[in-house]
DNA sequence: CAGGCGTGGTA
DNA sequence: TTACCAAGCCT
């Protein structure tokens, strides 16, 4: 079992928290000890990196200052708010979680581990640093930049996300925590990690800790933690085509087994045809199957390319006109929208980036018939 | 439990 | 341009 005697133990802590003192800081703009305040801030940096966070932080807690307000908003307007940062099953969980709060906790966020753990969308890392951070409560975290630190202390050369990895370094992060200021001690191991023991070229001589490193020791730093599993991408060509009728488009809304689930789009889908008129019906059959609606000759606006986890997209952006409906499909579910109220609408960034083609969409002609 | 989920920044 | 990475969680 890797561990720290106890004088070492001391040791780490009275140089980690003289570091922080000195070089880093709390993050400034959530000085608060608000577990709401914390709490939205934490779903915010999953997988999210903290200077892209900061702005939707402000105009969220602006709008949304406590729990009740968030819990009697609309799941549209949560997204509205969350439009571009990524991940919205987090802005959904998030939401759901205020609602039950306000059920089952009387409107306050709950501060007992086995209850915030509970609440949607908030794992054992989220609960541990909400706890800590905004009441001082003795709670373990482990996160990217700690995973990496810890690694790099213990000297494991295993993989740290794997069963065992994940125990022996929770067990080394409960090892290490003080009895008192928990919270500032987490947030010093989080800097450290993402100031100093930087993933590829580790600042060791500028690390507060590396008396007690392991991996400095022996001169692994650069090969610990072991590399992550490489990602396979996957090419994908899709269409979005922007169905027009009088001066309003189509929007449906994206199911909760669909990437972007709650936001809105225009109607999309994989192509896979070649040539003109093969790709015209194509269009014309997936649009119909997608959406109900009969659509018109299609124009090829532009073309955007972008990457969605681990795929990569080539997306072709066509203009049409409405003709028939073959079907009709819920309003809550598919939409006619005029163009300047797409603002209303939370949308992927694709999505966005196609509502600021008015221009060209709005110039096509009317096919002849 | 391995894979899915978004986007932007950086080398 | 491509690959990697980011204060994880859920199924």
């Amino acid at each position: 079992m890797a561990t720290l005697e106890a004088t070492q133990r001391q040791a780490f802590r009275r140089q980690l928290l003289r570091w922080f003192d000195r070089y880093a800081r709390d993050l400034p703009w959530r000085h608060t000890s608000d577990p709401y305040s914390i709490w939205v801030s934490e779903i915010m940096l999953q997988q999210t990196q903290v200077v892209t966070v900061e702005r939707y932080y402000h105009r969220f807690l602006d709008r949304f200052p406590d729990v009740q307000s968030l819990a009697s908003a609309s799941e549209e307007d949560v997204l509205l708010l969350w439009e571009g940062l990524g991940y919205y099953r987090r802005a959904r969980s998030m939401h759901r979680a205020a609602k039950q709060i306000v059920e089952l906790f009387d409107g306050r966020f709950p501060n007992k581990f086995s209850d915030v753990r509970s609440l949607p969308g908030i794992g054992k890392y989220t609960a541990g640093a909400i706890l800590s951070i905004a009441l001082d409560q003795r709670h373990p975290i482990l996160e990217a930049n700690t995973i990496r630190l810890f690694s790099r202390l213990l000297g494991y050369r295993g993989d740290p996300l794997d069963r065992e990895g994940q125990q022996l370094l929770w067990q080394f992060a409960d090892q290490i925590l003080p009895r008192k200021k928990v919270g500032r001690f987490n947030q010093a191991l989080m800097e450290v990690g993402s100031l100093v023991c930087l993933p590829h070229d580790p600042q060791c001589h500028a690390c507060p800790v590396r008396g007690t490193c392991k991996a400095f020791e022996s001169g692994l730093q650069a090969t610990i933690p072991s590399h992550k599993k490489k990602i396979s991408y996957e090419s994908l060509h899709e269409a979005a085509v922007i169905v027009r009728r009088g001066n309003k488009v189509l929007l449906r809304r994206c199911r909760s087994d669909e990437r972007w689930a709650g936001l809105w789009d225009f109607p999309r889908f994989e192509i896979t045809s070649k040539g003109a008129a093969n790709r015209q019906s194509e269009l014309r059959r997936k649009t119909e199957e997608l959406t109900g609606i009969d659509i018109s000759l299609a124009q090829n606006i532009t073309t955007i390319k972008h990457g969605v986890t681990r795929y990569r997209i080539t997306l072709e952006c066509y203009a049409a006109r409405y003709v028939a409906h073959k079907h009709r499909q819920r309003r809550s579910t598919q939409k006619w929208v005029s163009w300047s109220a797409l603002s209303d609408y939370p949308l992927s960034v694709t999505g966005r980036k196609i509502s600021r083609l008015k221009g060209p969409i709005f110039a096509t002609q009317q096919p002849k018939s």
